[in-house]
DNA sequence: CAGCGCTTCCGCCACT
DNA sequence: AGAGTGGCGGAAGCGC
């Protein structure tokens, strides 16, 4: 169930990593057949909430409001502040009666005075992420992620990478093919996976001629064929080796790794709007057969191709928008 | 699911 | 000196 959604707010709030939390899940995109969630801001005593940039906000909601919700949101808050104990108390109530929470960057450190990331894997920016370990012992932090779904709690990294946890719980509920209208109604790329590297060096390219990304989208529409390492090198104009690094740098995974996750995605895709034999869609995402999409799906998506599109498939094959 | 041959990845180091 | 490159080899991982 994803269809309430509650951001929790105090005194200090960052507004990007609560403008990500917005535009997740704060927008109707019903036109573009994305599943509709009910979306509020909330807080202990409903008026102004100072922010981190000094501005302020003027919440309408109470702390009361967290009880319909089904995924409550927590952004990026002071983490050397406490946090107030009705926060606290509400986060903890939301969590044993069911309700998924999720935390963006440092929003972990409010989780984590709630007693929510006890004994579970979690994350942070990494900056914080030491601090994070230090203060909660008993949180496994996992620095070097882009987020972790440890259901019913998800922790992402700094700012942006929130916008990839919510996509992922999306993706999760709703399917690729939502999940991915979503990403494009909010122009972002449409997912980077959890375990990729929060380090990514060179975030923002120079220019389009000292980059991968010509390569990477010629990959996506080749996909069906064979991609050595070496290939990808020559046709770059580089030395495998110099390849591997740059590519890492740019991707924060490997070039095989990615490709695979290139392939899992485009099956999905399959799976949902089409009704062709795993075997086949197997083929066409270059997989050399179903065992290894099966494998590989399982491994990534952690179901079938089978369970999958039963859960996501479009039986009527209808497919205006995408 | 095991085993085998091949590819990939990464640390190390020498070279621009 | 310092940054980027590329070859090498071994371990891990992969496809079949």
């Amino acid at each position: 169930m994803l269809s309430n959604v509650a951001a929790v707010v105090f005194d200090g709030v960052a507004p990007f990593e609560l403008g990500v939390l917005c535009e997740a899940w704060g927008i109707d995109r019903r036109p573009q057949g994305v599943p509709y969630t009910e979306f509020a801001v909330c807080t202990e005593r409903p008026g102004k909430v100072t922010t981190s940039m000094g501005f302020d906000l003027d919440v309408h909601h109470g702390l009361e409001r967290i009880e319909a919700a089904d995924l409550v949101a927590v952004p990026a808050m002071p983490r050397d502040k406490p946090v107030p104990p009705a926060v606290v108390d509400a986060l903890q109530a939301a969590h044993e009666r069911g309700a998924r929470i999720m935390s963006v960057c440092v929003g972990a450190f409010t989780l984590g005075a709630a007693g929510l990331l006890d004994g579970r894997p979690c994350t942070t920016h990494w900056l914080y992420s030491d601090e994070l370990a230090e203060r909660f012992p008993l949180a496994k932090v996992d620095a070097g992620v882009l987020y972790v779904d440890a259901d019913p709690v998800i922790t992402s990294a700094g700012s942006a990478a929130g916008l990839d946890a919510c996509l992922h719980l999306m993706r999760k509920e709703w399917g690729a093919r939502a999940a991915n209208m979503a990403a494009r109604r909010m122009v972002v790329p449409p997912q980077r996976d959890g375990g990729q590297a929060q380090f990514v060096r060179t975030p923002v390219p120079p220019s389009e001629a000292e980059t991968l990304n010509p390569l990477l989208t010629w990959i996506v529409e080749h996909l069906d064929q064979r991609h050595a390492v070496q290939d990808l090198a020559e046709r770059v104009h580089m030395s495998p080796r110099t390849f591997a690094r740059r590519f890492r740098d740019e991707t924060g995974t490997t070039p095989h790794q990615w490709i695979t996750q290139q392939r899992v995605q485009r099956a999905e895709e399959l799976l949902e709007r089409t009704q062709l034999p795993v075997e086949q869609i197997a083929s066409e995402v270059g997989f050399g057969n179903a065992a290894a999409l099966r494998h590989h799906f399982g491994q990534i998506r952690g179901t079938s191709p089978q369970a999958y599109r039963q859960a996501f498939g479009d039986a009527q094959g209808t497919d205006a928008l995408c």
